[in-house]
DNA sequence: GTTGATTATTTTGTCCGACAATCGTATGGT
DNA sequence: ACCATACGATTGTCGGACAAAATAATCAAC
C-alpha cells in the first residue's frame, strides 16, 4: 500500500542495507493487513486492543496507531466508543468499488501498453500461465487469488506508477472478500483465465481500446458474479 | 474522507441523534487536514509532535494517532526516525494523480448522469455560476478553489456513491497544491469556467460519451497548465 | 416470565511520564 | 579545512493511570 522503494541497482548492490530502520509499528501493520487479506481475520470480526496487544506482544500505543492506519486505508472501520472491526463491504459498496477498480485498472492497462517492454508482456503472460496451472490443479481458491494478485503486481510494475499502484492497491484490498467469493463460483476460474488471455493478447498487440474494453468487461463479470453469489449466500442463511 | 453514513430514512427519521460522541482525535484530524488543504501548513513543512501538542493542546498520543491517519491518507509523509512533513508531490506523481483523477471523475460524471435529478443538474449549474462570480470579481484564488470544490461536492452528491466520494476526495486533496497553482495562471480561470459550462451542458443532455470526453480534456488541460507553471517556478528560483 | 432498573465489567479515549535509539549539529582537536 | 566526538532535539515504544461510554449481568417488580 504505502510502499515506496527505489533501487538504482548499480554496481554496489548487495551491500544494500536490508532495512533502513523498520519501526516496529510497520511490522505490526503488515502483519495485521496480511491477516485481514488472508481472511485469518474475517470481515466483521472485532479487533479488541487488549487482545491484539497480548497476541502480538506490543504495547497499546503501537496497536492503536496501527488501527488508525488500517482505518484510513479502509480495511477496518472504527466505531467511536466501540472499537475497530474488519470492514465488511455492503453489496452496493462492493459494486461501487468494482466500478472504481474498472476505471483504475483500465488506466493501469493503458499505462502498461505505453510503457512496458516486451519482457514485461512476457512476464504478464507467465502469470496467466501460472494461474491456469493453479486453476487446473485443485479448487484452491486462496492460491488462485494469490496468483491473480501476482498478475496485478506485474501489471502495475510495468505501468511504472507508484501512485496508481498505491490507490488501486487500496481498492483491491477492500474487495478482496468479493474477489474470493467470485472466484469460488463453479466454472468461474476457467472463464477468468480466458478473459485474462484475451486481455494479455490485446495488450501484446498494443491495442489500448480493445484492452480497456476487455478489462472493463472482465470486472463487470467479476462484479456481477460476486454479487450474485453473495445474494445467494445471504438467502441461504 | 472516511465518511460512512447510512440512513434508511423510514418512519423514524428526525429523531436521529446528531452526533453519538465525537472523539477529540477527530477534531484534531479535521483541523490539521483543513490546515494542510488551506495551505496554512505548506508542503514540505515539518510537523513536530511536541509543537503540535502545545499549539493544539492535546497529548502526544492523540497527535501521533492523527499523524498516522494523515499519512495513510497521503496528506503527510512520515520518514522513519525523522518525522512527518506535509506531502509535496513531485511532478511525475502529480501527473499520475491527475490521470487517476480523470479516470475517477469521469466515472463520477457518468454516475451523475445516470442517477441525478433535474434539481441536481440545476444545483451543479449554480455552482458554476458561483465560480464565475468569484472569478470575475478579483483574483482570489483560494476562494475560486473553494467554489470549485463545491462543484465537485454537488457532483459527488448527485453521483450518490460514498465510496467514489471517499477515494476521489483523497486524490483531489493530494493535488490541491497543483490545482491552486494551475488556477493562478493568467487566463486560466475563464477557460476553466467555459470548460465547466460545456461539461454541465453535456451532463444536462445526458450525453455520457461527450461528458466523459470533456471531463478528461479538462483535467488534461489543468494538469499541463499546473505542471508548466511548476516548471517555470522552479526555474525562476 | 417478561420487563425494567441498577450494578459490574469491559473497552475505548486520553493523558502523563519515561527511556533507548537515532538524526542533525555544534564542538573541539589536529 | 577536516575529522571525530559530544550534545541536543525528536521519534519510537513502553507502562500505567483514569474518566467516559458501552455491554453484560444481576436483581426487583409487575
Amino acid at each position: 500500500m504505502a510502499s515506496t522503494e527505489k533501487e538504482p541497482a548499480g554496481a554496489l548492490s548487495g551491500i544494500r542495507v536490508g532495512r533502513v530502520a523498520a519501526p516496529l509499528r510497520e511490522q505490526v501493520l503488515d502483519g495485521l493487513r496480511r491477516a485481514i487479506l488472508d481472511f485469518d481475520l474475517k470481515p466483521g470480526a472485532r479487533l479488541v486492543e487488549r487482545e491484539l496487544m497480548e497476541q502480538i506482544g506490543v504495547s497499546r500505543t503501537t496497536i492503536r496507531e496501527v488501527l488508525r492506519e488500517l482505518a484510513a486505508e479502509g480495511l477496518v472501520v472504527v466505531i467511536p466508543q466501540k472499537g475497530a472491526v474488519v470492514h465488511a463491504p455492503s453489496p452496493v459498496e462492493a459494486q461501487d468499488l468494482y466500478a472504481v477498480r474498472a476505471a483504475l485498472e483500465s488506466l493501469a492497462v493503458r499505462r502498461f501498453i505505453e510503457r512496458a517492454s516486451a519482457a514485461d508482456v512476457d512476464a504478464l503472460r507467465a502469470t496467466v500461465d501460472e494461474m491456469e496451472a493453479v486453476a487446473l490443479g485443485e479448487g484452491d481458491i486462496p492460491a488462485l487469488l494469490r496468483a491473480k494478485d501476482r498478475f496485478y503486481d506485474v501489471l502495475l510494475e510495468g505501468a511504472a506508477s507508484p501512485t496508481i499502484q498505491d490507490i488501486l492497491g487500496g481498492v483491491q484490498a477492500r474487495v478482496r472478500l468479493l474477489r474470493a467469493t467470485s472466484l469460488s463460483q463453479p466454472g468461474r476460474p476457467v472463464r477468468v483465465i480466458s478473459e485474462m488471455r484475451a486481455l494479455v493478447a490485446a495488450i501484446a498487440a498494443r491495442d489500448a481500446g480493445e484492452a480497456t474494453r476487455l478489462c472493463v468487461a472482465h470486472l463487470d463479470n467479476a462484479s456481477s458474479t460476486g454479487l450474485k453469489a453473495l445474494a445467494a449466500d445471504s438467502a441461504a442463511s
